[in-house]
RNA sequence: GUGGUUGUAGCUCAGUUGGCAGAGCGCUUGGUUGUGGUCCAAGUGGUCGUGGGUUCAAGUCCCAUCAUCCACCCCA
């Protein structure tokens, strides 16, 4: 161990043997995505640092501690990602994509780095996957969207999970209510905790949040909730919007306590919790967000998105014993009996190979035994042992590993009882 | 940043009042010439996280440090 150079805290590497998993996820969130005809992108891992102070907010936990900063030889300030969205918006703006068409629907995956302290489900470099709908201020697109996320949760097996919608008003209105908030709040702040304290004049909104027995005794007794505050229409849109879900059977649980850690959401937002994961349990989180392009120096652009962790779905689905226990399997086996035949057995490799069947072969010139150990360990359908004998008679044994039956074949039959 | 947990073989873990570093799994080889899984046998593998200290003697006791995991916090 002395030597030994190791991962970064809160890295980790993805083994060989358990990536197939992460694929199996992969594949069937590009399949449902495509399903619902949103379109990939794929932006830089770093930008440059304003772009998130100014989408995500100067005082939020993210800009403020946890980004990954560095300057450049140009010594401009420059941040390894901590979200994607911020990314998303400012190439929808550079590219002009609201003149290429008015709506767009946008998926990513990718890795994203906040310098936090390591936890269950928690890490420094991390994996979200999201989309967004560009284009859209009607309740249609929040609630395809909330579909997606809960197509995709449906869609992967998992079951102990519960969406939580709520809404947080525009901009102008919560500010109001923020004041009403204060009023109310203002006689107990002494009587909370420090951190609350802290907060009550930076980001009220987050005192819902607050785990502290006494705060919540406060919250719940005393504090007005922002869903009684609502403007008619943003009454009527959230109306809306619980009506379509209902419609399409989704369940939901209004929270109308949940708020969001990044400043850009407005109306709708909505997380989806599990219950089999520890602290960490938010699977995916999003809402509205139709003052973020604006403010990134974009036309007005209403949108909506959601962002979802996939180091948390993938803890939740091997508690909930969603994998298949073994990883991919190999069309044959060959093992090469020596030198005289190499060439030869490499080029029937080769030749098999190219007819679209996956083959090993042995590279350590062992014994035939181990070979054919080998070729069980790997779970090969076949198997084909070449020597001397075979190269003289073109012919070989085609042993099916599961029966254990083999079938002589002319050498260069090999690919049409393969293809059988 | 604040608390707590755990560090012994590739993996999962034993290791008694301080007295020769262990098991299971894995890996390698063999069980008659060139055929796997089960079985049998042998072998491989550890500076006991790191650095100090106490002691005739430390995996075990003490101090420090690093890493890890969990919780707070924050969030996906």
């Amino acid at each position: 161990m002395k030597n030994k150079i190791k991962s970064v805290k809160g890295t980790y590497d993805l083994l060989p043997s358990e990536i197939y998993k992460w694929q199996e996820v992969e594949n069937k969130l590009r399949s449902i995505f495509s399903l619902y005809n949103f379109l990939e992108i794929r932006t830089p891992i770093f930008e440059k640092s304003k772009l998130f102070s100014r989408s995500v907010g100067e005082f939020t936990d993210i800009v403020n501690k946890e980004m990954y900063s560095f300057l450049d030889k140009g010594k401009e300030s420059l941040t390894l990602r901590p979200e994607l969205t911020a990314s998303v918006v400012r190439s929808y703006i550079e590219h002009n994509f609201q003149q290429i068409s008015s709506i767009h629907k946008i998926w990513y995956y990718g890795p994203l780095f906040r310098q936090e302290k390591p936890q269950a489900g928690r890490y420094r470099q991390f994996y979200q996957f999201g989309s967004e709908i560009f284009g859209s201020a009607y309740p249609e697109s929040d609630v395809e969207l909330i579909d997606l996320a809960y197509t995709i949760y449906t869609k992967l097996g998992l079951k102990n999970w519960t969406l939580y919608i709520n809404t947080l008003g525009k901009k102008e209105n919560r500010n109001k209510y923020i004041e009403i908030l204060k009023e109310s709040l203002f006689p107990y702040k002494d009587k909370m905790c420090a951190n609350c304290k802290n907060r009550f004049d930076k980001n009220i909104l987050r005192l819902f949040d607050c785990k502290n027995s006494n705060c919540k005794k406060i919250m719940n007794e005393y504090a007005p909730l922002i869903i009684d505050h609502l403007s008619n229409d943003e009454k009527d849109y959230f109306e809306e919007v619980k009506s379509l879900l209902d419609q399409l059977n989704i369940n939901y649980e209004i929270d109308p306590t949940m708020v969001r850690g990044l400043d850009y959401y407005t109306n709708m937002i909505f997380e989806i919790r599990s219950e089999n994961l520890g602290s960490q349990d938010a699977l995916c989180g999003g809402g509205r967000y139709n003052n973020l392009v604006e403010d990134l120096g974009g036309k007005f652009t209403p949108a909506v998105g959601f962002a979802a962790g996939m180091e948390r779905l993938m803890i939740a689905m091997e508690k909930e014993n969603l994998f298949k226990n073994e990883s991919e399997e190999l069309d044959i086996y060959i093992a090469i009996m020596n030198k005289n035949v190499r060439n030869k057995a490499m080029q029937i490799v080769k030749e098999i190979r190219n007819n679209g069947h996956s083959v090993d072969m042995d590279l350590q010139r062992r014994s035939v035994k181990a070979m054919m150990r080998e070729a069980n360990k790997k779970r090969a359908k076949y198997s084909i042992v070449i020597g001397e004998n075979e190269l003289q008679s073109g012919e070989v044994n085609i042993k099916t590993m599961e029966s254990g039956k083999a079938k002589t074949v002319k050498i260069d039959k090999i690919n049409d009882f393969l293809s059988v």
